[in-house]
DNA sequence: GCATTTCCTACTAAATCACTTGGTAATTAG
DNA sequence: CTAATTACCAAGTGATTTAGTAGGAAATGC
């Protein structure tokens, strides 16, 4: 499993969608603007999102991206695997006895406990997330409607 | 939170460290050799581990690394931490609502998801993942043998 | 004294990150 | 039909990170 920065702004850029995707299309300019996003690394990001279907682009005016399925059946590891491309760390390909035995016995504990990071990022679903917050809406509630009224405006 | 190649480079390193340093230090050298990792760079890696004390070196001939504290006390999310520098994703600081509204509503959200993997990997200690393989010692168990005579004689 | 080992600094090729530039293709509004 | 808007695509770029080299100095055991 690999976390970085880079899979932070695909998780960000995917939950910005999911919060403002409700009635129509979010077009990258606006999640750019919301997240402080460059636009040209949105779309790369978007580029791989879009192979792995976690979302779908209409083009022209009016147009931007949807969710490619429902936010519950896409989860946090999805969205991370898709920009960030997961890397095999043991290079003794898996489960083959390497070289030395402690070696391959390391790695078998590594293995697993990243089997397990995986896990636990891919039982998170950008429906948990989003659900999560809106049960909590105090405050951040009035920040939301400003938020979507003020970017209409801008 | 950041989980990178170099960070687990340290975890393995360390798992190393706690399998193989039950009957004095273990030498940079030979993990080196058992994990494939250039004995400089574990230098980089074990300087930062030492200043979170999270081993002790010993210098001279028989000296090496010992683990810095109990095995049960050092959690995966200290070593990640110690090697790979925490780093702020949200600019705006934490809390404070920064530009827009939708903005700072997806980064406490990213920022309660950060948080929730930290914890998760805060909870997991080096004596964990060395039980849970002790745990399931049958074919796993041999190649231990093999290895620690092996290290010995190489 | 000598070999071993940690400890320390500086340097480097390669990769990755985040972004810029400069487009093309599809779609809608007028 | 034209112009604006938006996704889509490719090449390049400075900064940073990665993983490693090189060359030591300081401590310690024999």
């Amino acid at each position: 499993m690999r976390l970085s920065t880079k899979g932070r702004y695909a998780v960000t850029a995917m939950l910005d969608l999911a919060l403002n995707g409700k009635n129509g299309p979010v077009t990258l300019v606006e999640i750019s603007e919301n997240q402080g996003i460059s636009l040209s690394y949105l779309e790369q990001l978007f580029a791989a999102l879009r192979t792995k279907e976690l979302v779908r682009g209409v083009r022209g005016p009016g147009g931007g991206y949807y969710l490619g399925k429902s936010a519950d059946d896409i989860s946090i590891a999805n969205i991370i695997c898709a920009v960030d491309e997961w890397v095999e760390f043991t290079r003794c390909g898996g489960r083959q006895n390497c070289s030395g035995g402690a070696r391959c016995l390391t790695h078998t504990l590594w293995d697993d406990l990243s089997t397990e990071i995986f896990n636990f990022l891919a039982d998170i679903s950008l429906g948990d997330l989003v659900r999560r917050n809106l049960g909590k809406k105090d405050e951040e509630e009035k920040l939301t409607v400003v938020a979507s009224s003020d970017s209409q405006a801008a």
